[in-house]
DNA sequence: AGAATAGTGTCTTTTAGACACTATAGT
DNA sequence: ACTATAGTGTCTAAAAGACACTATTCT
């Protein structure tokens, strides 16, 4: 480009004379819901096991936020995106690549970590559980899987003269063998005259790091939210997966039960039959299929 | 809190001691993808003016892509949060306070920006046309609308053995009296095994600057994938509008037509009848209706 | 009168929801 | 035989798509 500014410089002029000014700069993390579907053990030895959404959380060794789960993260390098980070911290966490992985939203309130300035560009992967392990990380960070589930407590709308202002709590429980950790998210929607306010605040919380009760509801929430018409679910299978462990997969993110012949109509598309069957159960064996990914 | 960390600190002394370490920060900024519908005249005084999605742009009055047309924007205090800073440069933009926005995307390739590192938070704005100047902005900042055009030019998958490729081409066609701009964006699914990358790409690009057309691309698209299922589109219209507008609207989002008996089956239930009625054409006057937001 | 839009009625097709039925393994 | 799941058929209700019809205004 030759074009030269009011200075009378070209655009490579510019560059190398141009010094990044003094002011403050934030430190931006990635942060990351990693979610997966662990079908855990039953005492009848017909009964199917129940699939359980679980999300991968380290117990934190330092100050701030000292013996609290936080979710794993580490700052962006200046030589990477934040999805190469985030994909950089998945492999170091739990040593798997190639995985689904989803830029959620950029939480930024300044004084969401005590330390200091601190974006955290949170991201969403799904693991199918067969290949992680159950626990991974080092001894160094300890890192365990939660039970996740994120329910509506209560939804209110107040109208206003000229909008209304919808509360909406969410409670989020973690749990597993050890520990039990939980929190209330607030979801306020203001809408007055042309504008629209809609925010999360963390009511109550106990046991989870800085903001990310937030992050993990807002995960949850998104999940719930692309189910239905993508073939987002299919993550959490392993290869070879039955109709039912599918339908399981969608019943646990969306936290209600769904009927079996509809769901078949509409999902199977996102499954190819395979010759194998599912056996060594004290009922009818089950085709088994696998992953027929939808093509846009 | 009164634990106390490896070196027995408790959190109050260990913030009190803690100092940022020098590595390196990105300076991050907010750009905005900021929306209008306005009504563009029509030469036979019978015919109902169409209307067009505009894009409010700026054009850059110094290096680096001097000249050439950028989205409104500016960097991230340390006092504020990115929504926070979003708002304010709305203000300074364009006069107006409270409206639509919804946070996009944080772009951050590395080589972004010329000058440093400099990471994007991404916003969308949607204004009713009847609320902002036709130019906004003071002389030294040259502010324009422009016709938003965004199309899909092909479509190729291409199966692998583990998974498949799936390319997209989207023209984005930015136009209005005076200027006509242009990018060509490359979406490109990679699908092998577990791993999904989804990554856009500049192909080409007239007159934008920096990586905005791809944020003005990923913006009309998060619009059209959301103005089916919220009611999102009213944001783009006045205090007062006829069902065909809001038809309109969502036509010009869809960027296909609609059928308009099924369109108000669905729709009507976004506004509320008034006792006034639109005059003054050449065709039967139509009733006037508000906008009636969901509460959920 | 004629052009252009406003507004409604109704048919078909598709999709979702609910439930009942048959099939088949293991103990 | 019994239990628990696999898999399918069918009825109903709701939603989407397509099109035709009547109504009303201004030049």
């Amino acid at each position: 480009m030759e074009t030269r500014d009011r200075n009378g410089l070209t655009e490579q002029e510019f560059l190398r004379q141009y010094r990044p000014s003094d002011y403050e700069r934030p430190s931006v993390a990635v942060d990351m819901a990693i979610f997966t579907a662990r079908a855990c053990k039953e005492d009848n030895y017909r009964k199917l096991p129940q699939k359980k959404l679980q999300i991968l959380l380290i117990q934190r060794g330092g100050h701030p936020y000292l013996g609290t789960w936080a979710l794993p993260g580490g700052f962006v390098n200046p030589d990477e995106n934040t999805e190469q980070a985030a994909k950089r911290e998945l492999l170091e966490e739990t040593g798997v690549e190639n995985i689904y992985l989803e830029q959620l939203y950029t939480f930024s309130d300044p004084g969401r970590d005590p330390r200091m300035w601190v974006m955290s560009c949170s991201y969403m992967a799904l693991i199918d559980s067969e290949r992680v392990q159950v626990t991974a990380g080092d001894d160094a960070k300890r890192a365990e899987w939660f039970d996740v589930s994120l329910r509506t407590e209560q939804a209110q709308t107040k109208e206003l003269p000229d909008g209304f202002v919808s509360v909406t709590d969410y409670i989020l429980e973690l749990q597993n063998e050890k520990e039990r950790l939980g929190a209330v998210i607030r979801l306020t929607k203001t809408r007055s005259g042309a504008g629209l306010d809609s925010h999360y605040e963390i009511v109550s919380c106990e046991g989870l790091a800085f903001d990310h009760a937030k992050i993990i509801a807002f995960a949850v929430l998104r999940l719930r939210g692309k189910v239905t018409y993508t073939d987002i679910a299919l993550n959490l299978l392993p290869e070879y997966f039955t109709l039912t462990e599918l339908q399981q997969v969608y019943e646990i993110i969306l936290d209600r039960p769904l009927l079996k012949a509809p769901f078949r109509r509409k999902y199977s598309v996102l499954a190819e039959e395979t010759d194998r069957l599912s056996g060594d159960a004290g009922h009818r064996p089950s085709k088994l299929f696998r992953k027929k990914w939808i093509r846009e």
